[in-house]
DNA sequence: TAGGGTTGGTCACAATTTTATACTACTCAT
DNA sequence: ATGAGTAGTATAAAATTGTGACCAACCCTA
């Protein structure tokens, strides 16, 4: 037997799928959905998100705003005044992810109805 | 006309945020957007799931099906044959999220570059 | 002049979630 | 008899996330 008999496990595709899917584990993480529908309409502050996005916490905010940041979806703009102001504002390429994310919500959104129906049926039965 | 100047819905403000997150968190976890993307062409069986979803362990895929199907999103059938065969489909509800997923997936399919360079310049700047 | 509030963070530690590993029970092919 | 494939479960280790304290600079009030 050669080399070219043994059968490789598709690495084509593989090598395709990983860096997507390394974009979409950032997009699709817990809090990142968020601060993009929260900086829709323009640029927003750390503490102004912090309300804004009800349950996380600064820590996780901060991190998150970091990743984005560096993945360049996000903006951060320091303003050295006291006390001190930061702005948050989406750039071209995260205005650009604007679309698909509302698409998303609007479709949680239509089918809310249909899952909450779906789960009472679910829990009813078993 | 680009993908960015696509007019999509735009979900209505702040009514019921709450019911939203609560789908939301649930499609937007670490591993149901791959589950869909693999059911997209037909009903798949747990170990194919497991071979195509990489990284996935036996656990969280279990965990991950069960929750989809308690909201109605996939169906579950099982098969009391021997070997046991365990078929997960998408349902009319579920088939309807195959377009937003999609547009996100295309969305990081075609901005990969861009994040990747724009990680590659952060990293080196700071 | 002392105390309290605001800003955008960081740090150490605790709680939670996810992964890895082993195990189940059953059958078929070698 | 051995190993592979089926769809899982159980448990401990590892990774992620949350909690509360702390910081420094200034403003306002008393």
């Amino acid at each position: 037997m050669t080399l070219g008999d043994i059968e490789f496990p598709t690495p084509s595709e593989e090598a395709d799928c990983l860096p997507v899917r390394e974009i979409l584990d950032r997009i699709a993480d817990k809090w990142s959905l968020y601060i993009f529908v929260a900086l829709n309409d323009g640029p927003v502050r750390f503490n102004a998100l912090r309300r804004q996005i009800d349950g996380i916490s600064q820590r996780m905010l901060t991190i998150t705003l970091r990743q984005l940041e560096r993945d360049g979806l996000i903006s951060r703009t320091h303003f050295p005044t006291i006390p001190p102001r930061v702005d948050y504002e989406l750039t071209a390429v995260g205005k650009s992810l604007r679309a698909p994310v509302m698409a998303l919500m609007t479709w949680a959104e239509s089918n809310r109805d249909a899952i909450e129906q779906a789960r009472r049926l679910h829990d009813q039965t078993r």
